[in-house]
DNA sequence: ATTGAGGGTTCCACTTTGGAACTAATGCGC
DNA sequence: GCGCATTAGTTCCAAAGTGGAACCCTCAAT
């Protein structure tokens, strides 16, 4: 399968990934986070090649986490910067520097800490439940298919199999 | 930047994305949390190539994410299964399929939902602060260097760039 | 002896990437 | 009014990575 057709998967985590799972996109998004709103930044913090940024950046501008905004008319002079949906990508950056944090960085800890402004503390983020609001891990949940999709699959010759799901 | 090189640098994400950051890996570690564990069923799950396959596998092995495991004799056969570390990733697997549910599932919604076996519900999951229990946004959080970076900032010719940190 | 399952490896054409140089519009000092 | 710097790109080519398909090995069952 051809990495272009992987976006048109009925996976949410698939769909997703064919937009933001490729060596530099992520890395794109930390500097987003950090405050990087222009190419020269993104280029010089990254090491990405300028052809690359561009191609990145314009992909995101396309599916709507960027948004490219003229800040100077003459020389007219775009910038960067995350759109609502790109703001809620925060979690998957923070969940992956999390996770880093954990068990990849080096002996001398990480470089970089979060603090939550509300209570002005140092931390790392949790996951908790919407519902009850307990802190959950991987094994506290189970996935199962949605309703359209138990329909879907009994209408279709009944025993298909289950695959890309997800 | 050659890519084999980013996960040299000083910083988790970087460190994290040259593990799991490319196009399938984070795919393969989808299908490891719903249950896959051998090789052929995240090959006809994933319709990734076996060469590619192979070779993911043997670099999250080999990044200690998951552990082959013999479970069979003769003829030996392998499968894959995640580690305590493996495990910890659910957390940014979750936040992806999170961020799909909202942004890119197609009008007939997401294929997949996730129970919290503790309480019984469908949910999304929230990240909370560690130390308040306040869920927390992008806009919640500042970023800000250790202290064991901003020493050694100190130290080097003082005026250095913040870049490759985060 | 042949077929089949499971878990790979090999080969080759094609695509994507990295590196470096080049472009284009404008402002700035002199 | 000319050379230089800034910013945001584009172009070109060689090198690296990927997809498709075929092949390999070990053993078990028929």
């Amino acid at each position: 399968m051809r990495w272009r057709d992987v976006g048109k998967l009925d996976c949410t985590i698939a769909r997703t990934l064919s937009v933001i799972g490729d060596r530099w996109t992520l890395l794109v998004l930390r500097d987003a986070f950090l405050g990087t709103r222009r190419f020269d930044a993104f280029q010089a913090s990254l090491g990405i090649t300028r052809h690359r940024l561009a191609d990145r950046l314009r992909k995101l501008v396309r599916h709507g986490v960027l948004r490219r905004e003229r800040y100077q008319q003459s020389p007219p002079r775009f910038e960067y910067r995350l759109t609502e949906k790109g703001h809620d990508l925060y979690g998957v950056i923070v969940t992956i520097a999390g996770w880093g944090d954990k068990h990849m960085a080096g002996k001398k800890g990480p470089p970089v800490e979060r603090v939550h402004r509300g209570c002005g503390h140092v931390t790392a983020l949790r996951l908790t439940c919407d519902h009850c609001g307990d802190v959950v891990t991987a094994r506290d949940m189970t996935a199962r298919p949605t309703k359209r999709y138990r329909d879907t699959a009994a209408r279709s010759t009944s025993g298909r199999r289950l695959k890309e799901r997800a």
